[in-house]
DNA sequence: TTCAAAAGTTAGGTTAACCTAATAAATAGG
DNA sequence: CCTATTTATTAGGTTAACCTAACTTTTGAA
């Protein structure tokens, strides 16, 4: 039952998006996850057949409770994620952030408690 | 031309196997990589294909220069990981490993050796 | 208000990585 | 030295995630 990463980084950008922009719409998230809109059109259709998503043709994408608890996990390893990365360690922004995006989905729930303490310990 | 996360799963269990026994067997690397025989057949094939590997039908799997890099680099990266989930952040030695597994295919050579310098100086 | 451009979907195909079942080769114990 | 077991390969199939090309719906500018 536990969602693939790709399912992760849609929920994840769905998430983002629904952040900052009124209607998420197929093309953003495309655009986000860096597929063609197909490849977006079929995730988002996995996404809803397990309940993560809502969405009706030509319309736009919304999370249910479930699919943005992940989502919103996901962007929250990450952020901490590219802190570490960045602050402690010296990375680059833009290495940081993509480092981040691909650790994100691999990290649990501990590491990412333990690790979110150690960087404020140590960056005070 | 990167290889894939799978090869370097293989490509660390080769390296690994060799360290500890005189001839490398397809049974061995399939039980370390937790697949059945024919993907170990299927993904040695790959390997060969692409200079990683050598290996003749019903004999032992050596690795070439290139393939050892390779293996030895990722079995780096994992036990650099390794130690920090475990003795910096104090995650248990088999969560610690499970992650490193995962996340060792996603951090650059960079991040590897800031990681390991810092490692140093917090534990020192 | 219409119609071209933009957004979205459907159809069909590819690739990587895995699997089971069947077969072949190698090896070891009686 | 032969045959049962173990090891390895081949054949054929599945699934997830992507793609292009073709089609449909929506939208916005003249």
């Amino acid at each position: 039952m536990k969602p693939t990463k790709s399912i992760e980084d849609y929920l994840k950008a769905i998430y983002i998006l629904s952040l900052k922009e009124k209607d998420v719409r197929m093309k953003d998230i495309a655009q986000l996850v860096s597929v063609k809109l197909p490849s977006a059109t079929e995730a988002i259709n996995k996404l809803i057949k397990n309940g993560y998503a809502k969405h009706s043709p030509y319309s736009d994408v919304t999370l249910t409770k479930k699919g943005e608890k992940i989502g919103k996990e996901i962007w929250n390893k990450h952020q901490i994620l590219y802190k570490f990365l960045k602050e402690v360690l010296g990375i680059s922004q833009d290495k940081a952030f993509r480092e981040a995006c691909l650790i994100e989905h691999f990290i649990s729930d501990e590491t990412r408690e333990k690790l979110k303490k150690f960087i404020e310990k140590t960056l005070s």
